[in-house]
DNA sequence: CGCGATCATTGCTCTGGCGCAACGACGGCG
DNA sequence: CGCCGTCGTTGCGCCAGAGCAATGATCGCG
């Protein structure tokens, strides 16, 4: 069942720590959603009423600039959890946009429910300051990134930050699944620049591309260009 | 006494929306400590020791970068709080380096005490949590402004956010105590350009300038350049 | 009040990398 | 198997804004 499966993952970053039969009961309070591709959670500003623990599958966080585009903030996978400003007493608006890129499934809680649950589970709240303050850390070094280095640095950052958090290794480099103006709005580098720099990269034979599909052969390699 | 125009000041961030009377409490376990000029709190990837309640002067945090500089993210006035890493369960490093800029007090705790404290009054890690998503949000805004607008419009913004949160509104104007430079810093833009983009505004008659102190007279004038 | 230190201004040069346009490559669907 | 939509590549022009160097304006200290 899921209950199992997920009371039995200590990685997810929610429930994380917590005495396993109170695990139990959150989760069963929990409503299960299947998530279809390109499904929008929520966008930004909406009030936000649920708080969602990704439990299979990608969810990629954005927000909408005035120029139209997208500026994207984090890609999350399974353990993962969306949507903690409803954890607060105050009501307030979700701070970005969340839309699924593959099939999967989420266990959501409404304000409500989460408001009674973390009175008998103050562990829960320990927790979504830890995962708060886990995105202060990513937008910390992002920001860094982005106003003192080079385009080619971000790459590599982001390249490295993916291979480490969300893919399959494998004896024949890292293999990351990711398509190309993805990483490019991670990195916040344009689609040409992120092509030329790969290009560039794989000449150099640190990495190896396919469509929507990068393997690092050689870490290192990304450093010096 | 420092109790009494504590307990009694609803704007800080850290024991709001408490028990009056616990939140005498805590500020008995704390200690107060008084903030010289330029003195450092502490280092960015120290072991975070102590969480700080700022409640009087200013503090700036900021990150080193390995070109020497200091990238500067955010500074902090009365009321905020500062460390809140030291909240975690696990032992965890502070992600910045915080200054002084003024005198000012400070009220400290140690983790020991913190996490004491924090079993008995479930709502610090509430607020903490709350401190913590300001913190994204600021960091989400930021970003989203640096990847999609031009420099004057991230002065802009960094001005008005000055002007809202920590600054003393005149009928003349909002006046805010900031060097050109350090405004540059929140702005994520070179200090010849604040200068050159202040100018600008200063001949529109949006605002007005002195050494270390700008006000600003008409906000929407700010948006056209 | 004079001097050094800090802060601010200004003209100029130079460049990273964005954006456009156009093309090429791959993959899925009928 | 051929067509079309998505994804990736490349050449090129352009410009916002960083950085340097030099000067000017203020402040505070003795």
């Amino acid at each position: 069942m899921v209950e199992r499966s997920l009371a039995g993952d200590v990685t997810n970053r929610l429930l994380g720590g917590m005495d396993p039969e109170l695990q139990r009961i959150i989760i069963a309070e929990g409503t299960r959603t299947r998530l279809r591709p390109a499904q929008v959670l929520y966008r930004t500003g909406e009030p936000a009423e649920f708080l969602y623990l990704l439990v299979k599958g990608r969810v990629q966080l954005s927000r909408p600039s005035r120029a139209g585009r997208e500026v994207l903030f984090s890609v999350l996978g399974a353990g993962d959890v969306l949507g903690l400003v409803c954890l607060l007493t105050r009501r307030a608006a979700y701070m970005g946009t969340a839309k699924t890129i593959d099939t999967g499934d989420a266990l959501a809680w409404d304000r409500t429910t989460l408001h009674r649950l973390s009175r008998g589970a103050p562990q829960l709240v320990a927790n979504a300051l830890t995962v708060a303050l886990g995105f202060v850390a990513q937008f910390a070094d992002r920001h860094e990134a982005l106003v003192e280095g080079t385009a080619a640095e971000r790459l590599a950052r982001a390249l490295s930050h993916l291979g480490t958090h969300g893919a399959v290794s494998l004896a024949t480099g890292i293999e990351i699944r990711i398509k190309n103006d993805e990483l490019a709005g991670l990195a916040d580098v344009s689609a040409f620049t992120t092509s030329r720099v790969l290009q560039q990269w794989e000449r150099d034979g640190a990495i190896k591309k396919g469509r929507g599909v990068i393997r690092i052969m050689n870490p290192d390699g990304l450093l010096p260009h």
